[in-house]
Parts: C-alpha cells; structure tokens; sequence
DNA sequence: CTGTTAGCGCGTTCAT
DNA sequence: ATGAACGCGCTAACAG
C-alpha cells in the first residue's frame, strides 16, 4: 500500500542502505547513483517515514513551543519568530523542522502534560515563553521534567521567562520589572499622583514583576502604594474595562491607569470612555508590550515595547544551537518606554475636589 | 539509559504487551495489574516512545495546522480553536495529541513543503485555514497532495478556504463573497458613491471573493466600478497606511473607504486621520473580519464579523471524527455585518467641489 | 484477561 | 562507494 525506502531501493537496483544515504545526504554516494535514486523517489512519490526515522535515529525533526494563548499576538509573535529560525540545515532528511505549537492556557497542569508529550516525541529542542506560574509545588515539577528533557537530549530554551536554576535550560528573560518602573516614573514624573494599576492574574511571574517595579517607582517618590488601587485579572480586554470601573468607584479622582498589558489597557480605554472621561485630559492610560495595534489606538497608547519578534528569532537559534547560548545561560532583555499620546500632565481640576 | 516498555513490564512482572495495553486503554486488563503496571511506570519515570509508538501502529497523534501567519489574530484565533478540540479520547496513549502549527508565510511551496512533512509525520488530520492562491499548478499541486494524505488515512479539513474538489477534504468555507455585498450595500445605502477599495494580496482566493462582493453591490446599484480605486497589497496595517493615501490622491473626494480586513482597516484610518480627515464625518472605514480590536478602534470599526473560534472548533471535531461533514462535504459560514462608528452618512459638502 | 511472536520502516554499524 | 544484517521501542495479531 504504501511505499518504502525498500521500493525506491528496489526500483533504483541499490540497497536501502544507500537511498536512506542519499536521503540524508550524510554520506557520500556517487553523484549518478544518487541521481537514479532521486528519479526513483520521485517516479515512485516517496515520502519518508518520520516515525520510523525517529525511531532509528533517536530523535525527531519536531521543536516544542509553549504558550499561553495563541489567539493572543504577544503569544504569536513570539512563536512565529522561533519558527522562522529553526528550519535550515542540521535536521533530519533535509533540514525541515516542524514546529509543536501548544496552547497552555496558562495551566500548570497542562503545561506540564505537553512537555510530556514533547518528550514523548523526542523533540529537538523545547522554547517556554511567556510567564511562570509561581506556585512552588508545580515550580519544582517543571524544573524536574526541564532537567529531563535536557537529559535526553532536548534542547530547553525560555523566552520572555524567569530562569529555571539547575536545569540547563536557557533563558532570555524580559525585565518586566525595570519597564513597569520606568512606565510608572513617567507618569509621576508628568505630575500624577493617584494611579490605579490594572495587574493580571495572580501568581504569574510577569504579573509580580511589572507590579514590582510600579511599586519601587512610587515609593522612590514617596508614595504609599494604597492597595485598594490594585486590581487583578486576566490578560484580556473585558478585566480592562471591568477593573477600571472599579478602580474609578473606588477612587473618583483617579488621573492615571496602568496596565497589565496593551489588551487589558484597551479595555480600560472603552471604559474610560463609556464613562465620558477623555483621555488623557482627564485621565491617562498605559499599557505593556506595544503590541501593533496599541500605535492605532486613538489616542495611541504609551506602553512598554518588548522586543518580542527579536526575542523569539534569537530564542530559535540558541534551540538550534546555532547561536551561542549567552553567558551564565541567561539573558536579559529591557523593554523600551515608548510615550505616546495616551499619558499626559493630569487636570489640576481633578483630584482635588 | 533511556527506560522502555520492557523494563515497565520487568519491573511490574508483567508482558510488554501488557503494559501497551493499560497505557492505551484499549483492552481490557485486570484492575490490580493495570495498578502495578502503573505503579511500575511512575516509579521508572516511563515516558513513551512516540515515534516508536506511531512506527508500530501506523498512526501518530499530531494533528497539522497550516495557517498564513500566525503572528495575526486571524490565524491564532482558528488554530487556537481547532487546537482546543483535538484532544480527549480516541488518540493513542491517552488520547492527548499534538497541534502542529505550520506557517506558510502564504507562500505556496512551503504550504506543499509542510504537507509532506506532515504526511512523513503521519499525521492523524490536517486543517488547512485561510485563503489559497489560484495558480492553477499550485492548486493541481496541492490536489494531488490532499488526496494523497486523505488516502493515507490523514483526515483533511479546510476552514475558511474553498474546496478542493476531487480530494475528499471536507470544506467549512467562508462566504467572503456575501459579506463583501453586504458590505458595501451598507455603504451605498448610507449614500456613498465613491468608494475606495484597498483589496487583499492579488492571486488569492479571499481577495477575489470579497472584491467580487463589493463589485456585484456597485453594479446591482449601476455604478461602474472604477479600476483606479481598487489597489492590492499584503494584509499588514503598513499596506492600509499607504493604499488610503494613494486613493485620496487619486480621487480627493472620496467618501468611503473598504478595507480587505481589520488590520489594513486601522491602517487606512491612521492615514486618514494623519491627513487630517476625521471618521466618518468626512470619510467613513470598513472592515472585515472583527478581530478583537476592532471593536476598540476609534471610531469602532464597521467589519463583517467571520465566527472564526467556532468555525475552527467545529474543523477540529470534523478532524477529529467527532462531528459529522456536512452534506457534500461543503459547509458555508456566513459571515455578520456589524455597523459601527467608522461608517456614517457621507458629507454633502465633499464629492461635489 | 494475559503472554508470545512478529514485524512496523529506517539508520547504522560492519564488511566488502 | 556500496551492500548485508541488526536493532531502535512498540503494537497487533494469535494463542492460551
């Protein structure tokens, strides 16, 4: 039924040892050999059996990527990027490598259940991006099926993701923590005073370090951080929009919102706007990320721009071992404040009266 | 060094084939012993050997997922969607299967290149999104290879793209054609007569049905389409950026503007707005599509609504066997025009002087 | 319900 | 430069 290297060899009048050479090019074979071989292969419409390669091989042509969400751009950016570099020579059987995109959902379980399924696979190499969950019983589960996957030969690499000490895996980790600062420092620096921060959900690393370093910028300036000011969510439009009717019931005065991400401050933005506030006369907005549309957002979004499609592409290349992993084995990555139209001097009208 | 089956089975005192049979769960095996077995495969850490799995029974759990980009929400929504859908049971060893998310960048060699990568992977199903292109050998191409995989056992389903005749892949088309009409019915009722056009890549399925749509409701009004106000180019923000300005250049009084999705939309209103026109009241905008942002767009976007999260859910099921095709094995999903802001009556004072 | 026996299709030693 | 033989780890008949 269906065709084998065995048929090709067969029809070719060689052994199969010889077009399983020709294959993958390894070893050299004579060039009028490999010719009638081709011509076999492609009278005969041979397609190689992958499983069966990766079983004698002990390894496949398959790369993991993990993500939170896919339907989300920061999520497929990335993995775009990582895939763009990870075909190319080295692989099996020319050099095509398929990428495994799979969709977390941002589930310690889940995440776990498809680096299973990765290894299962015997996949090349594994890129993580996006946050961690910080919960240290599903920590120490990753960090132990990470070193695995190292062990067997899969490469680990994290984009946009705290380290994973001891476990081999390389890390490039953006600096949520120094671009939430410097987001925050320019909005006390344009005079607010009243900030309330849309955070995203609990227990995520992304989460704690941007809000870390809102924090370390308002007590710089001698703010007391009022924790009626924080509010957390998913990273979605709809926790935008809900959290920033709190926060203004909360605090009518309010002259600046900040956000977990562009999406989330999006939100934020429509409600801001149902309420009739403009912004940001009455009250400015900041997002995170500086994902393509926050630049036609009206009015365009002041945010922090993470290298995303950089950070992937480099991510790739390190799994395909074909960039140097940088030193220590982590990397960090700085976002760059990107002021836009969105965040201005606040009213003086507002929070006073 | 890597654990197998067999010393699972040594060390559970049982037959190798037992072992295969509690980690399918295909046949029946006596509580107790399925216990120990799996006592036995915790204790060694087993992991499966997926291509050895896959070799044996001439069937893997990767499912492919061929999308254009899958940095744009367009594609990330449905390869999410079908994603959600492939797991459960059914699959080998546990039922859980992988999504294999392909990026042909919209280029037809590596669409080919991808299936028969997928094919080498013996894939389970394959879901083809998007539009394709309309060279008649690439379509011959991809026939013969469609039909290949189906005969192979591979499952082939497309969503949002036509049929491919003669190939048994079932088919969830988009009706572009329709939401084009209606579209631009909605603009010409609103009185619009000049009407720039900024259409798709040319040579594309999607592009030619929407372009058909808006062309059919000016003729069916007795406007004679006007070729220099219909430009092509990619479906990026960049492309909509410039094509709108090109259009006001061509003709000044232009009142409406219909875009070849949301992304070019935003583009074409962040030209506008840079020309100093405002939406609508001196140009309206339309998309299609209704991406996310859309509706935070300011003005929101006018757009036809595509139901992409359920057309993908409902292409996973039929991949997965879990839903009947449709009769004919061709299903059309219409597609909801959503009138917003970005669309108004036109202004008396322009297109006259 | 469980064990035994054969391959699945290919890569890779060894020879030649 | 090429061929022969073996084994990768697992599943699928068959027995029992």
């Amino acid at each position: 039924m269906t065709v084998t290297l065995a048929d090709v060899a067969a029809r070719a009048q060689v052994s199969p040892a010889t077009v399983s050479r020709v294959l993958n090019g390894n070893y050299p074979v004579a060039a009028t050999t490999r010719e009638r071989v081709l011509r076999a292969v492609d009278e005969l419409d041979y397609v190689l059996n992958g499983p069966a390669s990766a079983l004698a091989a002990a390894t496949s042509d398959l790369v993991g990527i993990l993500v939170n969400d896919i339907a989300d751009p920061f999520f497929g950016i990335m993995a775009g990027a990582v895939q763009s570099e990870i075909g190319g020579p080295g692989g099996r059987a020319g050099g095509e490598r398929l990428a495994v995109v799979c969709n977390t959902g941002g589930s310690p379980e889940r995440e776990l259940t498809y680096l299973t399924l990765l290894q299962r696979q015997r996949a090349a190499a594994v890129v993580l991006t996006g946050g961690a969950v910080e919960d240290p019983a599903h920590a120490a589960a990753m960090g132990a099926k990470l070193r695995r996957l190292g062990e067997s030969g899969t490469r680990v690499v994290l984009c946009g993701r705290p380290p994973a000490p001891d476990t081999g895996a390389i890390a490039l980790t953006f600096d949520n923590r120094g671009g939430g600062l410097r987001l925050t420092q320019h909005l006390l620096a344009l005079g607010h005073r009243r900030i309330g921060y849309i955070a995203g959900p609990e227990e995520r690393t992304t989460t704690r370090h941007r809000l870390e370093g809102h924090r370390a910028a308002l007590s710089a300036h001698g703010i007391t951080d009022d924790p009626h000011l924080t509010l957390h969510g998913p990273y979605d439009r709809r926790s935008g929009y809900d959290a920033a009717l709190e926060l203004l019931r909360r605090d009518p005065d309010l002259t600046a919102v900040v956000a977990a991400n562009d999406t989330v401050a999006l939100g934020a933005c429509a409600a801001l706007r149902d309420r009739g506030l403009r912004i940001p006369a009455d009250v400015s907005v900041a997002g995170f990320d500086d994902l393509p549309f926050s630049m036609d957002a009206v009015p365009a979004l002041t945010t922090v721009r993470l290298p995303l499609q950089t950070a992937g592409a480099r991510a790739g290349r390190i799994a395909m071992g074909r960039e140097d992993a940088p030193p220590g084995g982590i990397a960090t990555v700085q976002g760059e404040l990107m002021v836009r139209g969105s965040t201005g001097v606040p009213d003086p009208g507002r929070g006073g009266a």
